[in-house]
DNA sequence: TTAAATGCAAAAGGTTTGCTACTGC
DNA sequence: GCAGTAGCAAACCTTTTGCATTTAA
């Protein structure tokens, strides 16, 4: 019952972008970017092939606030920083916390297959755009 | 520079529909329930005290998937629990881990002041309907 | 009294979708 | 050849906002 799916070519340059990145850019940000290689390509295809790499396991889609989601080329759990100030997000390398599921299955009736830890705070960029501010 | 809060009619209903309540509902759902006792309520009137009950800390806002946000009447830091199946979202009596955001500062240069633990999986209610369903 | 909040409706912003033409496989 | 995909634009859905009016303190 799996659809098969197609490499186009919209869709690789949407995959290495993605890949190529060590941030988590928004549909937009990727759709800027690939159409430097294709002029003519439109923002849905962006879309929908995000949205085909993610129900395909190959990528992650982030979604913090309640404004854009974030793409990330790395399929397998991580956590994850994101700064309040600009909004970029970042991987933060911290192993995995191990049994946190099972230990958190115990608790009640629900079937735990997953979980997700983000980080908040100011991203060193702003910091270091303040500290600047700041000897005006 | 505080902006002094009223409070009002409308803020007091939505804001005791969402202390009585132990699930997490959308703004949508809050509006529903106090249309009851406000018939003439607005629903930019809930997004409006919604987002003020927020910035006062309040309430907690909770923005999983890419659709609506659900509101939480607790706000201090808890951990949670989301339904692939129904989208539901429900609390999770797990103890805060502790020094984690210590942890996870030693690793770059952001400065990390909070975070977030979310579960997934399938919860109880649809884990019955599952169970029901099968024995047609 | 008066700044804050309401109701209404329009607008915004991100994402999805219908349709026809095109293209991987 | 044909199912899956692209491009385009319109639709969708949640959330925000402008404005005249009302209301809490």
């Amino acid at each position: 019952m799996e659809r098969i799916q197609r490499m186009t070519r919209q869709k690789k340059i949407i995959l290495d972008i993605l890949r190529s990145v060590k941030t988590h850019p928004t549909a937009e940000w990727i759709y800027q970017e690939a159409r430097q290689q294709i002029p003519g390509l439109s923002l849905g295809t962006v879309y929908r092939n995000l949205n085909l790499l993610r129900d395909n396991g190959e990528i992650m889609e982030l979604n913090y606030g309640s404004s854009q989601s974030h793409f990330d080329g790395t399929a397998a759990n991580h956590y994850h920083f994101q700064c309040r100030e600009c909004g970029g997000v970042y991987d933060l390398d911290l192993p995995l916390i191990k049994n946190i599921e099972t230990k958190a299955s115990g608790i009640n009736g629900h079937q735990i297959d997953g979980h997700r830890l983000e980080f908040y705070g100011i991203c060193e960029a702003c910091l270091d755009r303040r500290r600047f501010e700041e000897n005006d």
